[in-house]
DNA sequence: CATGAATGAGTCTTCATTCAT
DNA sequence: AATGAATGAAGACTCATTCAT
């Protein structure tokens, strides 16, 4: 039987498993290297394949970028998708599972996350880049205002804008990214987790509880 | 007499006044290329001088990347130190003053802002950014804190907890930064200062006041 | 069929095939422009390849001109190696043969000892020289010396030291080396030998004979 | 008083002083670092001097090479001339202090020596080396062939060709010089001599005697 | 489907030379 | 007579892309 695993040894594979396959290797190259360092020779050398293969699969050393920042979104748009389309879950559940996406390591691992800003290094001059980022955003950004929206019907917040909200929410969740990947020993998932929850305790106090002052580190070291 | 000008259009300069010239073409051509985009002839071609200048000054281009980053951080933190160091300023007025500087576009102007990721983007520079910049970091997080443990003293804020809502604010402005280059027109400087006052209105009521959420977007747009 | 200049004009080559026609091209560039104007350019072009290909089959320049040194000195040394082991020759005709070797165009031609005098030019190169060649060198004063025993030994000749002899003789072949390339038309290679010749004739009387001092010039021109 | 030294230190010196620093400084380059890396950096540097000052008294980089080698030869030259010249010695002991001339540590020290091999390199490509250095070498060639003859005559020695001989001699003496730059500790100078001593001694047994074969090792290690 | 040798444009770096001071 | 900043041509090296096998 062909495993994934046999797929990928096989000196024919579908075409679909060579470019995950191919995706994969540039993440890993991406975060180790940048984009200046991503070279076609060590994606391909990463992957076990031939140089030639990229043009194969993906034309260009650009598309391959594509693909690769377009996977990466859609595999974090499908997580908080998920999660927001879930009947069973209150809108407090929901946004608290949007949040967790940005912090979880099987999803925003810190290869991913530095992947993210190798694009974001770029974006500023390459229209795909920003066009791929920008769609992404902006859905994300409505889900948690429409998240934030309805707590604030909910609790007659009536001092706490959504749009607002979810602009610093991205922000700050775009900020610890940052810092995770800047400072892996000070900012630490648990402490992402703790200053968002704090923030949307501040907000929606009676849909969020305020984590103590006693632990005064907030999960830093 | 000898202008600023003057002097960099005429063939000798002194060796401080050629690298500043080279540094700040470094700046406009990283903001404008990326690091990428950023060779040595783009560098000194928009400086106006000769392709070998930058050996001669720098000795090689990764010290011009490098002296560049320096010089950038070292003019962000001249800026908050001087406000942090007026002993004429209370504490709010302080905090309030270090949090401007990351949006005054004298000192974080997109053009700079985006050369910070230029370099976050790769993880060859993030190392080099460490090195420069991780003491600017912490002393900078660490003065932050010291104001907010000011003012909860001040305030009796019994549920605020000063380390934590320093990195929260970090993290934030980091956030905002990245956003203000990639949407520039949704992000603008005063919607980026009008988010970090809301969080620190919702944690130090008494000492900053809350935008009426009448004014739903909060600046953005 | 694949003949050896077929393969050398068809766009796909085996690796070895390039590296040899690389290692040619760069023996008659050193030989012809000297070190500094054998350039990646001049060498590629002069085996009809393009720039790139260095890098690919010998990684960088240094690397190329360390493997032209190696080929050349492995082609005299396997020379002289095939006289030396041929045990249906005496020692005179062995030490004869060794001698000969020196002078051979086809082993010792004046483009090959250029290149010799080329690397001896630089201290760089001649701690290169040194790491490839050291143990090659001393291989062959042993074996000359041991030859020369063998004939003092056979000939009873008690005023003649080997290990002196050997030394003298590759001093010798060194200088007549040197002579060839910058006096071509003074010292050809029957004058080198004849000189070689005489002096053997001098230390071996019974073996060598004494080229009659009729012919005043020994060659010389 | 104006001393060498003095004269040196001021920023004002004579031409003849600042060439002659300059030349010493070529040396030193060129045996340490070979041509390509004698720039004209590299040499100023060492001179203590400005980098603009070659120009001034050399005008060209080529020319404070050739200007070098000139030296140099002359060096050498007027070293053998001197002793040619002096009447009151005999041709054998003329013919002795020329040879010795080559092994003098003052006059050939490894440093000049490792100079006339950078030059040699170059010599098969540049004119003007060849120049130099052909006249240098056929005026002491002759000279030893005239002092060769003149011992001939004087001793008999109807099988010894005086323009033969000092082919040989010359060869001998160039061939030791590689050796002495090449394996310094093998051939050092008093195996040199005694090398070259040996051989006069087997072409003129009563004007030079032959060192007991019991020292075997000849001076070499 | 897959390979990897080959290409050549683009980049960084070096360095002889020039020239204002 | 001397300095050293500035220039720009030239060289080594990289790497996305092509293409014969």
């Amino acid at each position: 039987m062909d495993t994934q695993q046999n797929l990928r040894q096989r000196r024919f594979a579908p075409k679909e498993v060579r470019r995950q396959q191919l995706i994969e290797a540039t993440l890993e190259c991406l975060a180790e290297n940048g984009v200046s360092g991503t070279t076609m020779a060590a994606v391909t050398g990463r992957a076990g394949l031939s140089l030639g293969i990229v043009s194969l699969h993906f034309k260009s050393k650009d598309n391959l970028l594509t693909s690769t920042l377009r996977h990466l979104s859609e595999e974090i748009r499908d997580a908080w998708v998920s999660i927001c389309s879930d009947i069973d879950l209150s809108a407090t559940e929901r946004l608290r599972g949007v949040m967790a996406v940005s912090f979880d390591p099987a999803i925003s691992s810190p290869t991913k996350i530095a992947v993210w800003f190798a694009f974001f290094g770029e974006a500023r001059y390459r229209q795909v880049y920003r066009d791929l980022v920008e769609d992404f955003d902006n859905e994300r950004i409505d889900a948690i205002e429409g998240l934030c929206r309805e707590i604030v019907r909910d609790g007659n917040y009536s001092n706490v804008s959504p749009k607002c909200l979810a602009a610093t929410l991205e922000c700050l969740c775009d900020g610890i990214w940052l810092n995770m990947i800047l400072y892996p020993q000070w900012m630490r998932p648990a402490a992402a987790r703790s200053q968002v929850m704090d923030i949307l305790a501040r907000h929606f106090p009676l849909h969020f509880d305020l984590t103590p002052p006693a632990s005064d580190a907030c999960g830093l070291t």
